[in-house]
DNA sequence: CATAACCTTGACGTAGGGGTAAGGCCTCGC
DNA sequence: GCGAGGCCTTACCCCTACGTCAAGGTTATG
């Protein structure tokens, strides 16, 4: 094991630190949700720690929003380009291009911020309606012990 | 039309309000997350404004809280139980065995205020995230205009 | 260099959540 | 009392998001 590599993961460890099975972590490269990493000689992948980020990211978007894995690799997509943005990869770019490109990040981002808020809202109300219900259960509770108390098994 | 049957709503109409599909109403029935309603003598099924509470309850908690059918149907069968108990449709029911419906419906409603709260706040953590990278984006934006009308398009 | 632990692709299976069509009945309005 | 449109069941189909073998190749370790 040389020094370099100590930084890549199996995928055994990322789906252990992911809570993902490995065949899922396959799968979603299959489905274009996570570019093909880096391959040892004898074809065992390597991940990186930006891998396992992403795979926590596809979690939350998954399983906060509800979002189907399609819409979600748009999402990535979009995100992939900002990141070679935000790298500057791409000098060479025209600004008008890193201008649509941002667009379109500024896009998604703004989405996903529609889509929380109105969900955190509905969760908020839902939230208050549950607590509201618990305190009248506890009410009764305290009614039939009460009853339970003036007149005991029969 | 009678005028007590005013209040009954046929399988379309119930679809159409809710914004399921009669499949998927006649699924839910299937599944026992809809009790069987009412039918006509000819087979029609006729179905309440409870019943329409109800599914849009069921969709709340599929898309709100992303729970299974399995798991709304526990939830939804709890309630049941617990509203013959508020309606005092048993009241030849001992105490003992209102306090065990009781607690079970609290039990219920305090597991979904638990999924609720969780989801709440990290729904809100990602708001926050998502705020700032838009705030990011649009200083970003700035900077890009900025070099523009500096170096027209080449 | 053997062996355990890990990984590979491939193929098939499956639960959940419905869609859709067929073939036939029912209800309503006229 | 009849036609149009709604509803009935049955039955098969479909997509998503993986799970589950199976058969074999790779890597670390003693």
């Amino acid at each position: 094991m040389s020094d370099t590599s100590e930084a890549y993961l199996q995928i055994g460890e990322v789906a252990e630190r992911t809570g993902v099975t490995q065949r899922t972590l396959r799968f979603y490269e299959e489905k274009g949700l996570l570019r093909s990493p880096t391959r040892m000689e004898g074809g065992f992948r390597l991940y990186s720690e930006d891998d396992v980020r992403r795979v926590e990211h596809i979690r939350r978007l998954q399983n906060l929003l509800g979002l189907s894995l399609a819409e979600i690799k748009e999402m990535v997509e979009a995100e992939e380009i900002l990141r070679e943005l935000k790298a500057q990869y791409r000098p060479e770019a025209e600004v008008s291009e890193k201008k649509r490109q941002l667009h379109e990040a500024i896009d998604v981002v703004t989405r996903q911020h529609g889509i929380v808020s109105q969900k955190a809202e509905q969760m908020s109300e839902m939230k208050v309606h549950l607590e509201e219900r618990l305190r009248t259960f506890a009410r009764w509770m305290g009614e039939l012990e009460h009853l339970e108390r003036k007149a005991p098994v029969a």
